[in-house]
Parts: C-alpha cells; structure tokens; sequence
DNA sequence: AACCCCTTCAACCGCATTCAC
DNA sequence: GGTGAATGCGGTTGAAGGGGT
C-alpha cells in the first residue's frame, strides 16, 4: 500500500496560480507567517490547495527576495562549479544564488546553461569536452575551492542541508586563503608554483590523526588532504556512500554500490585545473602510450600490484594521465590513497583493517630508487600536481582517492 | 490562418529526511 | 526507540507561448 496523500486531491485545485490565489497566499503568509504548518495554511487562508502546493508557490515564486531573470555571467560560473563539484544538489545550489531558487537553477541548468556548454562542443567527442568546459568555466568563476573545509566529514550533510547557516563552515563562496589559495589551478599548472610544494610545508603532506577505526582514520586523513583541494566536497560525498553501505564493501560488491560508475560522471571531474584520469590497475589500457609506459615496467607493475593486494605495505605502483595537458605522470600510493580499495584486499575483509600510517618518505624512496628512471627513460614527463583525485577502476577492486603524486613531489624527490 | 515544433518554467509527484509525540 | 505526519528535495510533466513554415 502507498503512501497516504497528503490532502484530499478531490477536493483541491491544480494547476497554475491564478492573481487572486496569489494575493491571499502572499497576504496570508505576510501577516500570519507559515505558522510553521504547511498543510493547514490553505484551510486557514481560505483557499482550495494542497499545502505543499502553497509552500511551493510561497517559495519558489511569491517570496519577496526572489530574483527573477536572466542570469550573470558570475551565477553561470557558480552553477558550473557547484554542479561539477556535487551534481545536482539544487538546493546547495541554491543557497548560495542568492534570490534563486532550487527549481529556478535546476530549470535553467536544464534548459539553458547545459545546452550553451554543449554547443560548444564537438559531435565526437561531448563527453570529454563538456568535461573540460565545466572545468573551465567553473574555474573562472568566483573562488571556489574547498568548500567544507575545516569540517569533520560526518558532518558534511547537516552542514549542506542546512544552507542557511554556514556558522561553522567556510562559505562555499569564500576564497580559499593561505597556503591553499590559488587563483585558478590553471594557473598552477601552467606556473608551476604548486601549493604546499615549497620545502617548507613539504612536511604538511602525510597525517597527524591518532587512529581508531578506519572510519576515523581517514575522516582525519582526507580531511587533511582534501581540504587543500577543490574536490573535497565530491570526495566526502563519495565516501558517505560507502560508509553508509560498510558492511557491503567486499570487493564483490563495490560495483554494486555504483561506484565504478562514478568516473564516467561529470560530478565527479572536479573544477580542478588537473581532471587527472587514474588508469592505474586497468591494464591493458585503451591508451596505447600508457600501454607503452606498462609494458616496458612489467617487474616493477607486478611488484607493486602484489605488494598491494597482499596486505603488507600497500604500495600503489599509478600512471596517471592529466587530460587537459595530456602528460603522463607516475605515482606510489600508500595505504591512505586506497583506503577503500586496499581496504576489500585486507585478509578479512573488514573494512577497518587499516594500517595506521602512510608512509611517504618510503613511498617516495621507492618511487626515487626503483620507478623514477624507469619512468623517465620510457619518456614520460613527470606533471607535477598540485592537486588532485583520481578514481581508480573497479577491476581491481574498486575505488581510490590519490594524493600520491603531490605526497611525492611535495616530498621534493620528482625532478 | 493554421499547424507543427521547440523551449521554457510552473507545478506536480514520489521518495527521503526530519520532526514531534 | 518507534511511528506517523510534515517538510524538503530532485526528477518529471505538461501548459503556454514563440517562431517557422
């Protein structure tokens, strides 16, 4: 059986608002307020809605500070960066549109801005382009970057449902400051003055937490590293799905959470100047030049794989290919990048079987003594960056989140 | 003038979450 | 802690209007 409706359908009018139903609606509510009572407000108004017809109507149109028409330029710019960033949370969106609402944004985004992106890409390849564009115009707007930062990742969901009180986290809007700021991560990348790549807060890479449960461990450890990049808030919300389906994470069901979809989706390609796209583990690849890079290391790819899955010391051997530049860079990860998914490798598989800490200055030892040559004489340019995710395929067991390459280089030992 | 197609956007719907008891 | 009601949210629908033929 359903669900009971919320009012009797027989009994009240649809369809478009006439004047004079505004009027009473917009009276009404001025003087009286909602009363905190959606659904007696029509009976006490005096009109034949449904209640949640009248909030709708209240809010999304009849409320003083709406703003109506054409959109900016800014809000364009905005909208990208948040829909990349977290997909369609209209009313995150919202929030921070002032005089806009969620239907408002999600008509537009739909009917308008998704379609001026699109035409500016080309038949073959939309995908890939609309990617790019999204990453561009988001990184051209506004200075967004580490929107939660300084919150615990538990707290994610209140702090973005409750849009309107951002007392304890940083405005989506704000600026990033210090040593995280950056005016575009394209400009990092075409200057390379990476931050935090400076020998003097090559030390703030690694991770301080005390540990308990994996749960806290990389609540502590992402927060550390995410917060010095733009793609926190997706990463949170990547990690809240698993989290919220723990006792699932076997590598067996990982597909099944949907995860290995999330690579494809444009959420996920952060407005970072990077959209490094992991081809780790996936061999072969279609690339026929990461292909190359494979091939012409198998001892070591087979040394780093085993190593990883074995539970020990979870040294990721990564080719990661920056899209935008087309560069390839090589990595090592330790256990905090695969945290999820070394995590299914662990001889039980519980999830909270997690060894306590990353070990950098190793990782970045071996990635100096057994990969760095081998990388640069197969003619590969080691990008360096700033930062970055990466989604790993599920074919080896399901997802990762890497701050390899900026654990290394931060350590100063790429070039 | 009539018809068709397309775009826009207000409104609806059903589900998820929050709240109150 | 459990339950039902209220609210919030995002996807979808369909009426209205504009432009082209």
């Amino acid at each position: 059986m359903g669900r009971a409706p919320c009012c009797d359908k027989a009994n009240v009018k649809r369809g478009p608002w006439s004047p004079e139903e505004d009027t009473i609606l917009k009276n009404f509510v001025e003087k009286h307020g909602t009363g905190g009572n959606w659904i007696a407000l029509p009976r006490k108004a005096g009109l034949k809605r449904c209640g949640k017809s009248c909030r709708l109507r209240w809010l999304n149109y009849l409320r003083p500070d709406i703003k109506h028409g054409d959109f900016s330029e800014e809000e364009d710019s905005i909208i990208c960066s948040l829909y990349t960033s977290i997909g369609s949370r209209w009313s995150i969106i919202a929030a921070q549109l002032p005089g806009r609402t969620d239907n408002d944004i999600k008509n537009y985004w739909n009917t308008r801005l998704k379609k001026k992106l699109l035409g500016k890409c080309t038949k073959d390849n939309d995908n890939q382009q609309i990617r790019r564009l999204l990453a561009k115009e988001a990184a051209k707007g506004a200075g967004i970057r580490r929107p939660y930062n300084g919150d615990h990742i538990s707290s994610e969901t209140a702090a973005m449902s409750a849009s309107n009180t951002q007392s304890s986290s940083e405005s989506l809007t704000e600026p990033a400051t210090g040593a995280n700021a950056m005016n575009s991560p394209y400009d990092a990348l075409e200057t390379g003055n990476v931050p935090g790549s400076s020998s003097s807060e090559s030390q703030t890479v690694g991770f301080n937490a005390t540990h308990g449960t994996s749960t806290h461990y990389y609540e502590q450890g992402f927060k550390q590293i995410m917060s010095q990049t733009d793609q926190y808030s997706t990463l949170t919300s990547m990690l809240m799905r698993l989290e919220s389906n723990e006792s699932d994470c076997s590598t067996d069901n990982i597909p099944s959470l949907g995860i290995d979809t999330i690579p494809n989706e444009v959420p996920f390609y952060a407005p970072t100047a990077m959209n490094v796209k992991a081809e780790a583990m996936e061999r072969p690849s279609s690339d026929p030049q990461l292909n190359q890079a494979c091939n012409s290391m198998p001892a070591l790819w087979e040394s780093c794989t085993s190593n990883s899955t074995s539970g020990g010391n979870n040294y990721q051997f990564s080719t990661l290919m920056n899209e935008d530049t087309g560069n390839f860079s090589y990595g090592l990860s330790t256990e905090m990048d695969e945290l999820i998914l070394y995590r299914n490798h662990a001889s039980n598989g519980s999830i909270l079987q997690v060894k306590e800490e990353p070990d950098y200055s190793t990782a970045a030892a071996y990635w100096a003594s057994q990969l760095a040559e081998p990388a640069k004489a197969s003619g590969f340019t080691a990008t360096i960056c700033p930062n970055y995710s990466y989604i790993l395929p599920s074919s080896e067991g399901g997802i990762g989140t890497g701050t390899t390459a900026q654990g290394l280089f931060q350590e100063g030992i790429i070039y």
